[in-house]
DNA sequence: TTTATAGTTTAGGTTAACCTAAACTATAAA
DNA sequence: TTTATAGTTTAGGTTAACCTAAACTATAAA
């Protein structure tokens, strides 16, 4: 049974992993908070017990042991953000600190528990995917509003839930998941968005906010 | 924000305090399976941070401070061993591990909306009360089935919730919150009793599961 | 080919909570 | 009044996860 911790090691190597092409200690001391040196001291425990490899200066690589690990606790997470969406009636961008914390001790059986009372759910509130109890995990196919094209359409699938702040705006302007979206102009200055929320007026968002909203053709 | 491991031991000595006179570090460290030194050390700090007091050899009393951080415990855990069996459907038997984890990560949040979501109740699955908010809490004014007299009629309000096997034997013989048992005969030899649950069979049931069964008079 | 920089590791230290072994001391029973 | 016992504390040690400061080294740009 990993830490808490080592936990926390996993998930964040693997979530980088599909953003990054490495993951280098520094990387992970960035993100993590920790120290590099206290990382580096980690990753070795880490590579030692087998859950992933590290070549210095090319980065770590989860082990199919560290990934299947990694997927428990994120497919717990999501669960549990749903969880607290659906039944208890938080908003979306209060769930993400509370599920940090309960992915952690969920047991197994409150996993299933979860599972079913939500009637095995495949989306987080955030459209990010739920990996299933097997391990598998639906890829996204979903791109940045930012790269979207002039005058084309699109659906709000995703959005990035790391910023609270970031969600309530989205909230506040109406964009929400699967809402419709017309990009009418791409500003060449900064690359901020002109766009207009399907049966709202329209708005202009910066391009850091449309990198955060990931949408899919329609 | 008490750690964890602080927050067991106000918990306990809390619990401790209702049943019995002294509450010394020894018996702390023997319900704590902690060693007498490593209690003893901890006793020393809580002391110092004004949520206990100690009297070497009369034991350790909790101040209002301790009380209401115990309180606070206590009631989080009982509200969610109540969640478990209501929203997710858990056997009694089941949820007091469950809860142990999960009342040291509540969020005041957290603790809001599961009282809102379970009507604000009063008592958990196992018939304890659960203190309010404001850290009042109903004393509980049922005795053991075991002290209840010859032939007279009885109604369980309360099951002692630490053990999960006493949990399940109680369950298969019908032996539920609210139900009603006549007292037949108490056996002189061992204390066994002689009951008959209402609507069932009579049956055996020895001293010491009847000590673990709260009852009031009807 | 050199060298700055990014990435990494080592050395030495801290903290909270735990441990065992051994010494100490108040209380209650003999 | 003595003494066994229950209760307590001290001394010295461990562990996991963290830290800073300093040294080391592969890679990529000059």
């Amino acid at each position: 049974m990993p830490s808490e911790q080592v936990e926390n090691y996993l998930k964040n190597i693997y979530k980088l992993q599909t953003v990054e092409e490495k993951v280098t200690t520094s990387l992970l001391s960035e993100k993590l908070e920790i120290s590099s040196a206290s990382v580096s001291e980690m990753i070795k425990k880490l590579a030692e017990e087998g859950t992933l490899k590290h070549t210095p200066y090319k980065g770590v690589e989860l082990t199919k042991e560290g990934e299947k690990l990694a997927l428990k606790i994120i497919r717990r997470h999501r669960l549990w953000e749903m969880f607290l969406v659906q039944v208890l009636h938080f908003q979306w961008d209060e769930i993400d600190e509370e599920a940090e914390k309960f992915e952690h001790i969920m047991s197994q059986k409150m996993e299933d528990k979860i599972d079913k009372v939500l009637h095995y759910p495949t989306m987080d509130p955030h459209g990010d995917p739920i990996p299933q109890r097997n391990g598998t995990i639906k890829p996204n196919s979903a791109y940045p509003l930012s790269d979207a094209k002039k005058s084309t359409t699109v659906r709000v699938v995703r959005v990035s839930d790391t910023s609270s702040e970031l969600l309530q705006y989205l909230s506040s302007v109406g964009i929400v998941l699967h809402k419709k979206i017309f990009v009418k102009e791409c500003l060449r200055f900064d690359n901020s968005l002109i766009i207009k929320i399907h049966g709202q007026k329209e708005i202009t968002i910066s391009n850091k906010i449309a990198m955060n909203i990931f949408v899919e053709k329609i």
